[in-house]
DNA sequence: AAGTGGTCTAGACCACGCA
DNA sequence: GCGTGGTCTAGACCACTTC
């Protein structure tokens, strides 16, 4: 069975306002109603998500309008973490470059000492076929001793340890280095978001180091 | 005019699951239809707000829930410091300029008409001497009709309004504009952290709309 | 079989903005 | 006076879970 009529009306919005100036207004809703052969309800469905989701905002007797910001992270309940925090079916993980060393300045924050391995992946993230972050992940290697390359993609699941242990993250602004920018399609020299989160097991045991660079065409949003 | 049905029902689920424990489920969508005596298209609307503002989750074709909130209260002290939710002693604000005026480009945040009067204060905000963010706060001017500039120094702790409303806050990563650069004692050019928050009353309006840039020196930090 | 949330319809009236 | 989004109705069918 094929994706929910709203769901289709939501992705072919999408595809057309991202080729949009901010501020102009979409069709309305009766409009577009007509033109999908849908009732409003189902228009103002699809349109809900996309304004929910930051895409678009909602002028009272005006109309509907493109939304300054392209990207918002919505950290609700659902996603405990900034980690794998995308609520899509459509989120993807391509693994740009993985070692296995000895990493002096990681090893601090995963309590080992100077000399103990640690299992290096870098994972670009895309949802819906756009790239949102650059993942540094650092495992303690000891903890994954039955490690096998043709695993190396389970372990670029963190949302197992994640539900499993407590998570403690960090976030600051950052330059995004250079050797990012290309992966991330945006320029180099740009602001955006460095999220570092440490794993930790139950009983407090340090496992995984993440560091994470969010493009600015993201944000995180947080109800409290 | 009183408020819309489903913010009524809104209200009263409010009450409700604030008492109710977490994971136990609440009368089903059909059931409370016919409690309030409305469609139940009305009462989704009703669930939805919640479910968006993380109090309910929903599970399919089983019913919707109280939702866990205490992951996303549980944030350090460090985000909350700018909408002093925590009590140093050494926070100091400093007026750095204010005026009333139409500001259309803030008075969609406010849920305003573009003629509406907005307050705007601009703030220096300082712990242990040290200068942490520079703050636009807008008020709706309505809000605070018996403005007093004599009493504008207590309009600059935002702390009993978030108390007693929703907030919402969105991190991004911007360059600090120049004109806050020297306040807050960096370079030209530099990262940080933009902290855009809205203060909702607890019928949902919104009151003030805060613009916090953040120099890079800090950072947030959440645990979960 | 009964109950749930997810989706959807084809209308309706309202308050407001705008020309 | 017309178009907009906001709200609302009274149904409907679906896929799924639980009993």
């Amino acid at each position: 069975m094929g994706l929910p009529k709203y769901m289709m009306i939501r992705n072919h919005l999408m595809e057309k306002i991202e080729k949009m100036d901010v501020d102009t207004p979409i069709e309305s809703e009766r409009e577009l109603a007509l033109k999908y052969d849908v009732s409003r309800m189902t228009v103002r469905n699809a349109i809900n998500e996309l304004v929910n989701e930051g895409y678009l905002y909602r002028n009272k007797n005006k109309g509907t309008f493109i939304a300054d910001k392209k990207e918002t992270l919505n950290l609700g309940p659902a996603s405990s973490s900034f980690l794998d925090l995308y609520n899509n079916e459509d989120v993807e993980y391509i693994l740009i470059y993985y070692s296995v060393k000895k990493l002096p300045e990681i090893s601090v924050r995963l309590d080992l000492k100077e000399d103990d391995l640690i299992l290096r992946l870098v994972r670009l993230t895309k949802e819906n076929n756009i790239a949102k972050s650059v993942d540094e992940i650092y495992y303690d290697y000891s903890y994954i001793k039955d490690f096998d390359v043709r695993n190396i993609y389970k372990l670029m699941n963190l949302s197992e340890y994640a539900k499993n242990g407590k998570l403690v993250q960090k976030i600051t602004a950052s330059i995004i280095p250079d050797k990012y920018a290309n992966l991330l399609d945006i320029g180099y020299k740009l602001p955006g978001l460095l999220i570092e989160s440490v794993i930790h097991q139950k009983d407090g045991k340090p496992i995984i180091y993440v560091k994470s660079y969010h493009s600015n065409k993201e944000s995180i949003e947080l109800t409290l």
